[in-house]
RNA sequence: GGGCCUAUGGCACAGUUGGUUAGCGCGCCGCCCUGAUAAGGCGGAGGUCGGUGGUUCAAGUCCACCUAGGCCCA
């Protein structure tokens, strides 16, 4: 008897439960600390947190990236590196502002304004600090460790300084720049509209659609032609500064008689009508470049402009393809013009109406101009047509006016500068999946446009720029530096608005006074800034060594939608600042779906609340979903069902074979030993899962080091289905006797599939760890997330045993299917199995022996024995051999080994190892594994055949055998009998049994019991087994006190007394 | 409008470098097995692998176009 014992680990599993003591066990045991203490100076892998947005409750999508950004750090600690998991929380930024205004029933930026900017920003604070606390309860649960006591928190005084340093630095390096921006933009409100706000309000709306003639004063066509310009908005021709045309369509001139102008060829029927017809004067668009007009209004200046100018956005389904350029009401005309250094021309203020001193429109209403403008231009003759037009136009969501596209003075950053940085860095990123790399965000990049980094908000980082009335900028790079340059003590300030506002400086310039702008920054440069400003670098002490230390990461991840997110504002600042990518593999995620396929929303009531579901399921089946349940790459749904099939499946099968080992061992006083046989000493059967177990840890591995936990999980789940379902299964009556090698098999097989399996489902790993491992190791780690992960024992890979016993597996495979064809159950033995199979010859004793056990048969013999004449042979090609060696001829090749004599063919394969065919007259020599020979026996027997492996069952049953089959049928009847009787597995009985009075049955089933008397015996642990007398019935209550039994069964026509032995 | 992703039996998903019976799980029907198991096995019903065309001796797999859904952006 062994020292020390397993735990008993019952089948039953409540896992919630388990979570929660588990749990306690790591926080009370301080597990994450010590798993962080043993790799103290160990190298670094690098993980960065995402911060999550703090402005809302963490939702079951939260739980996804989560899980993988726990795994991988799991999986490399046990590898033996350092992993830092500092955790963050994003807290600036308008979901949170308009989270606020919500709650407080606001409905305009006035409303902020007058409830105070400090008193607004303390509400955005403790919002954030609520759903923190939310996020911080879902992060314990779910056994996502990470650093949440020193998590970096972006709203945080030494987050923003730092911040604001690496600001300080792109402004010098002159990549800070004030700018324009076009922004939807409400005159009644007064205030911008963000892209969520901008969403809610389209409606359908009649405008004019017009066409405007712009005579051409220079270029070929000069003072003959003129360009047909279209556009919906004809307010903005008062300050119309180009027109634009597409480079690669062609444009020509169109002339009914009397006058000519110049429009796209696509479009000349649709835009001109009956009457008009092609010149036959035809220019790419590119040839248009530089041509001047006369522009339809002189109403405002606009200096240096007035020509064609090329844009790639230019269509030719509306209009004419020559588009009005207006740059302060159009994103893609301030981009187009800005191209050619054309002024930013804007004539609207703020209220929405032109300036008093334009003439004809001068304090009109924007919308309202738009008829004086057309009659004016008709007058003039310059109106071609007008047209109504009906189309879906952005409305303010609060107050139904129509929006203004509304070019504003902006701060950029000029990341069109570092466009070939960037992709350089791209270069160099492991991307996974890889499409992503040159696709969805290559395209960005390539694409890339200015960042736009300033925010007319209140709850931000404060964008540290000071202005004199003379326009001198100063940035300022921390809260020391302002006191320096104010001359004022600032150090405890909370460098928020309104605080950072009331400080003003002396221009260093010129020394009038400067003032803060009033912008805050994009929250995406916050989260941009984590990898040096989670460490308040440069100023916190210590800072500049932990950042150089973790610079740049080795993993992130995030769903796909971070890539204009996240991963973007992590590379661009990055390179920004210190030339070089933050990060070196990202993981991109695709969405979790609700069951219905659609994204959950509290409007669709579709929602799957992430702590509920674990509660239910627990933490290890939601994690393995996540992990496992399809491609992490893919979007994927998610409900009760797929969740309980993780634990039935996987889970429930890995722990019912701990559960089975526990018993077992516990039951024989085994622990494994120094005098456990050592594996080359043991069966066959050990051997293979010994080899089987080395693969899968090589397998495993790689798979992670890919980040490819769909195909850990598929491992994972195939080994240890193989271990329940086929070793623990033919190796069951070894365990009956606690035979050490089995014992000791099943253990490391356990021990290093725990350790395999704890990354992704740390939980019930860690369960087992405790009642398993621990429990007879005294040397093992306190924890399985403290242990080494495994290495792989190439010694102990056998490539051809694990082929012989997948050849076996397949035969056995096939006898099933010819018992179930026959009719005859399996506990009747048969006589003899006939195998024919490539293989078979060289297969060992001891697989044959697991095949006649499995299908309870007596002998077995090559089918060949069964003489010639008695078999059918038929042969076909193996296309995939084939196709190797003769390409395009292979179909000939496989027809010429069909249409040969397949028993001739066997032969020669059989006898000379290869055969040869006739080929287009040609002598073509084939091996073995270029033909699949399929061996059948011609009458008499149940065949089964797949892929030229073929098992045929001799079904004659003799009295001998009748009477075998009548012993297992009573051993399968006592086992129910004493489990209903509720004994225990190594109880001992008594038994006493007679045939029932009158039963025919009774008398041959009487024969065979006393035939097989001691074999039985033997099964059902039978210290004393006579025939006798069994009474009809006994007292129930004497019956329980005795742990005894009476139990007829009819069909056999025998009944029995069973008693627990004394 | 652009880019990317997805499309495989009722449902949810796999499918290696193209290779000839297209798998697995859930569900359904029948049978078998059980000394750990909420299990396991065998058989059956159920599939134009979204559509069209192409490359190839050979396409679920490669290419083009189209359709539908999703994501991101205009």
């Amino acid at each position: 008897m062994a020292d020390r014992l397993y735990r008993p680990v019952s089948a039953q599993l409540d896992l919630p439960a388990m979570d929660a003591e588990i749990i306690d066990f790591w926080r009370g045991a301080d597990i994450f600390g010590k798993s962080l203490a043993a790799t103290e100076s160990a190298p670094r892998w690098t993980f960065f947190e995402g911060p999550p947005t703090a402005n809302g409750r963490p939702g079951t999508h939260h739980v996804e990236a989560r899980v993988f950004k726990d795994v991988f750090p799991r999986f490399k600690t046990m590898q033996g590196h350092r992993v830092d998991r500092k955790a963050g929380w994003d807290c600036h930024g308008l979901p949170v502002e308009l989270a606020v205004e919500a709650e407080l029933g606001f409905t305009a930026k006035q409303d902020i304004e007058a409830y105070g900017i400090a008193e607004f920003n303390a509400k955005c604070r403790e919002s954030v600090r609520r759903h923190v606390d939310q996020f911080e309860k879902l992060t314990e649960r779910m056994g996502y460790w990470v650093n949440t006591d020193e998590a970096y928190w972006t709203m945080n005084p030494a987050y923003v300084e730092s911040v604001w340093w690496s600001l300080k630095q792109i402004f010098d390096k002159g990549l800070l720049v004030q700018s324009h921006r076009v922004a939807p933009y409400c005159p009644r409100c007064g205030t911008g509209l963000s892209d969520h706000e901008l969403a809610q309000g389209y409606e359908t709306v009649v405008d004019p659609s017009v066409y405007v003639r712009f005579p051409l004063t220079s270029g070929p066509l000069a003072g003959n032609t003129a360009l047909l310009v279209w556009t919906t908005t004809p307010w903005t021709l008062v300050s119309n500064t180009a027109v634009a045309v597409h480079p690669d369509v062609t444009y020509v001139v169109a002339t009914d008689g009397a006058e000519r102008v110049v429009v796209a060829e696509p479009l000349l029927g649709k835009a001109l009508g009956e009457g008009w017809a092609a010149t036959g004067e035809s220019f790419q668009g590119a040839e248009l470049e530089r041509w001047t007009y006369r522009r339809p209004f002189e109403l405002v200046e606009v200096p240096d402009a007035h020509f064609v100018v090329l844009a790639d956005y230019v269509t030719t389904e509306d209009g004419t393809g020559l588009v009005h350029q207006a740059p302060a009401f159009g994103a893609d005309d301030l981009a187009t013009c800005q191209k050619y250094g054309l002024p930013v021309v804007n004539p609207v203020r703020g209220d929405g109406t032109f300036e008093e001193s334009v003439p004809m429109v001068g304090g009109v209403f924007f919308k309202k101009a738009d008829e004086v403008l057309v009659s004016d231009l008709r007058e003039r003759g310059l109106l071609f047509r007008h047209l109504e037009y009906e189309h879906s136009y952005p409305h303010c969501w609060r107050c139904h006016t129509a929006l203004l596209y509304y070019a504003q003075p902006a701060w950029y950053i000029r990341t069109t500068a570092l466009k070939d940085a960037m992709m350089r860095e791209n270069d160099a990123t492991n991307w996974f999946p890889d499409n992503v790399k040159y696709g969805r965000f290559g395209d960005w990049l390539n694409n890339n446009i200015d960042w736009s980094l300033s925010r007319k908000r209140y709850w931000g980082t404060p964008l540290p720029l000071w202005v004199c009335e003379d326009d001198h900028v100063t940035a300022v790079g921390s809260l020391k530096e302002l006191g320096e340059l104010s001359g004022q003590d600032v150090s405890g300030l909370d460098p928020h608005r309104p605080f950072v506002d009331d400080v003003t400086l002396p221009c260093p310039q010129c020394s009038k006074t400067a003032t803060r702008v009033p912008e805050v920054i994009d929250g995406w440069y916050d989260s941009g800034s984590m990898p040096f400003a989670q460490h308040g670098y440069p100023y916190a002490e210590g800072s500049k060594e932990a950042f150089e230390n973790a610079y740049p990461a080795d993993f992130i991840a995030e769903a796909i939608d971070q890539t204009r997110g996240w991963f973007y504002s992590l590379l661009a600042v990055g390179t920004l600042v210190f030339d070089k990518s933050s990060y070196k593999n990202v993981l991109c995620l695709g969405h979790i779906l609700a069951e219905d396929g659609r994204k959950m929303s509290k409007h669709l009531g579709n929602i799957l609340e992430p702590i509920p579901l674990m509660d239910q399921h627990g933490a290890d089946a939601v994690r393995w979903f996540m992990l496992a349940g399809g491609s992490p790459w893919s979007a994927r749904r998610v409900g009760h069902a797929t969740i309980q099939e993780v634990v039935r499946k996987t889970l429930l099968t890995y722990w019912n074979t701990v559960s089975f080992q526990a018993l077992y061992g516990r039951t024989g006083g085994w622990a494994p030993s120094s005098a456990d046989p050592a594996p080359a000493e043991r069966p066959a059967l050990d051997r293979w899962v010994l080899s089987e177990l080395n693969v899968l840890v090589r397998d495993v591995t790689a798979a992670m080091e890919e980040f490819d936990t769909l195909k850990v999980g598929k491992l994972l789940s195939a080994f240890v289905d193989d271990l329940s379902n086929w070793y623990v299964r033919r190796a069951r009556r070894r365990f009956w006797n606690a035979d050490p090698a089995a014992l000791a098999t099943l253990h490391e097989a356990l021990e290093t599939v725990t350790k395999l399996m704890a990354p992704m489902v740390p939980f019930i790993s860690e369960r087992v760890w405790q009642d398993l491992v621990r429990s007879v190791d005294p040397q093992a780690p306190e924890s399985v997330h403290l242990a080494a992960w495994p290495a792989v024992d190439d010694a102990l890979v056998d490539t051809a045993l694990a082929e012989q016993m997948a050849l076996t597996r397949r035969l056995v495979e096939l006898g099933r299917a010819t018992r179930a064809d026959s009719g005859v159950k399996t506990r009747q033995p048969l006589s003899r199995a006939l195998v024919g199979a490539p293989g078979w010859g060289a297969l060992p004793e001891e697989l044959r022996a697991q095949l006649l056990e499995e299908l309870n048969v007596v002998t077995t013999s090559p089918l060949a024995d069964a003489g010639g004449d008695l078999i059918d042979y038929s042969a076909k090609g193996n296309f995939r051999a084939l196709g190797a060696r003769f390409a395009k001829r292979t179909p000939l090749v496989a027809n010429a080994i069909a249409a040969c004599d397949a028993a001739e063919l066997a032969a020669a394969l059989r006898s000379r190892g290869s055969a040869t065919v006739l080929v287009e007259g040609e002598e073509v020599t084939v091996s073995p594994e270029e033909v699949i020979v399929t061996e059948t026996p011609r009458e008499g027997w149940a065949v089964a055949t797949a892929g030229g492996e073929t098992i045929a069952l001799d079904l004659h049953v003799t009295p001998e055998l009748r009477r075998a089959g009548l012993a297992r049928d009573v051993v399968r009847f006592l086992q129910e009998t004493r489990k209903a009787t509720g004994l225990d597995v190594a109880d001992r009985i008594t038994l006493t049994w007679a045939a029932v009075d009158g039963s025919a049955a009774g008398a041959e089933a009487a024969e065979a019991v006393r035939e097989h008397a001691a074999m039985i015996a033997d099964e059902v642990l039978a210290l004393e087994f006579e025939e006798g007398t069994v009474p009809a019935e006994q007292d129930p209550a004497e019956l329980t006190e005795l742990r005894a039994a009476i139990a007829v069964d009819a069909d056999l026509g025998l009944a029995f007394r069973i008693a627990k032995a004394k």
